[in-house]
DNA sequence: TGCCAGGGTCTTT
DNA sequence: AAAGACCATGGC
């Protein structure tokens, strides 16, 4: 399985480095294009090799710069900018990225059925050792989703950076800012009006001030989310939230609890993926997506990140065209 | 202007 | 369970 990473404690201001081993069926590169695509410097952002995130760790906020190796296996090797850290801090710190690059599961057999299916074989050769990227906290998965839901994903990136900048914490690195995601303690203390202000609707203001306030109150955990037998649960659990519907909620439990059978099958970026791999007149009915989903059995999830990877490239070539 | 956008709630069949 | 009405907000 996967190796233990090496901690070089801790060092002076060029920080400390955490090694880190990545399993079979993973390429660094190809997830840092995806960030570099889907992120567009919010909370991650991509500079020449490496990925940059903020993240805070025993109340400080840090900064880690994520590199590929050159050589052989192509490990990782993770710099951490902010605080003199200690073993334990390492070990959550790779944990965060472990969870983060979804790098413990085991790809073979997503591969092995994505290249028997006419849908995802292109995707699965083009992003070959793409992992789903998502984020750890249930909570930021939550909030992400809320403020993605029913815009256009330019509008939704517009609504993330300014709620980022006006409320988050942020760390100074070499000149520039990065920015964390505001803490649940921050937003549940905002008003409706704080935040309609930065063009969020009263709606979805009302939906994020709620999830913060169960966040510190200790209602809504992620552990208690894992320990359910089911995702049907997890969803369940989610969904009795407001503002949270059954898109939302698969949503957040693909990209934080990492289950691969999550789905948001009404996801309009999934059925324009589809369309357009294979160039249908149309958008496909939920009908003709649960016939493909058919042989997705299990792998839902990665079915539908690697379509919406490709999603991205096309969007790019469509704007290359106009231009 | 009208329709769409990586939806949600509530009500009705 | 599934479908329809109505909602909210900005972009093109």
């Amino acid at each position: 399985m996967l190796g233990k990473s090496d901690f070089n404690g801790a060092v002076d201001g060029s920080g400390s480095i955490i090694r880190l081993e990545v399993p079979d069926y993973f390429d660094f590169g190809q997830c840092r294009e995806h960030l570099a695509h889907s992120e567009n410097g919010c909370l991650v952002t991509v500079k020449g090799d490496g990925v940059y995130k903020g993240l805070r760790l025993n109340g400080i906020p840090l900064l880690i710069r994520i590199f590929g190796e050159e050589n052989r296996g192509g490990g990782l090797r993770i710099h951490v900018h902010g605080a003199d850290i200690d073993a334990a801090m390492a070990t959550d710190i790779e944990e965060h990225v472990r969870q983060w690059f979804d790098l413990e599961r085991d790809l073979a057999p997503f591969n092995a059925l994505a290249e028997r299916d006419e849908l995802l074989r292109r995707h699965v050769r083009r992003y070959s050792g793409l992992r789903m990227l998502g984020n750890p906290s249930l909570y930021e998965s939550l909030c992400w989703a809320i403020i993605g839901q029913q815009i256009t994903a330019s509008f939704a990136f517009q609504l993330k950076q300014r709620v980022v900048r006006t409320f988050g914490e942020s760390v100074l690195f070499e000149g520039e800012r990065y920015y964390l995601f505001p803490g649940p303690e921050v937003v549940a203390n905002l008003t409706i009006r704080d935040m309609t202000e930065l063009k969020l609707s009263q709606k979805k203001a009302e939906y994020l001030i709620e999830v913060a306030r169960q966040t510190v109150e200790g209602s809504l955990t992620k552990d208690q989310l894992l320990a359910m037998e089911s995702i049907e649960q997890a969803v369940k659990r989610l969904t009795a939230i407001r503002g949270v519907g059954a898109w939302t909620a698969n949503y957040a439990v693909m990209l934080c609890l990492r289950d691969p059978q999550a789905f948001p099958i009404a996801d309009v970026g999934l059925h324009r993926a589809i369309q357009h791999t294979l160039g249908l007149a149309r958008k496909p009915t939920l009908e003709e997506i649960r016939r493909y989903a058919v042989s997705w059995e299990g792998w839902e999830a990665y079915a539908t990140f690697y379509l919406w990877r490709g999603l991205e490239d096309h969007a790019e070539i469509s704007t290359d065209e106009l231009a």
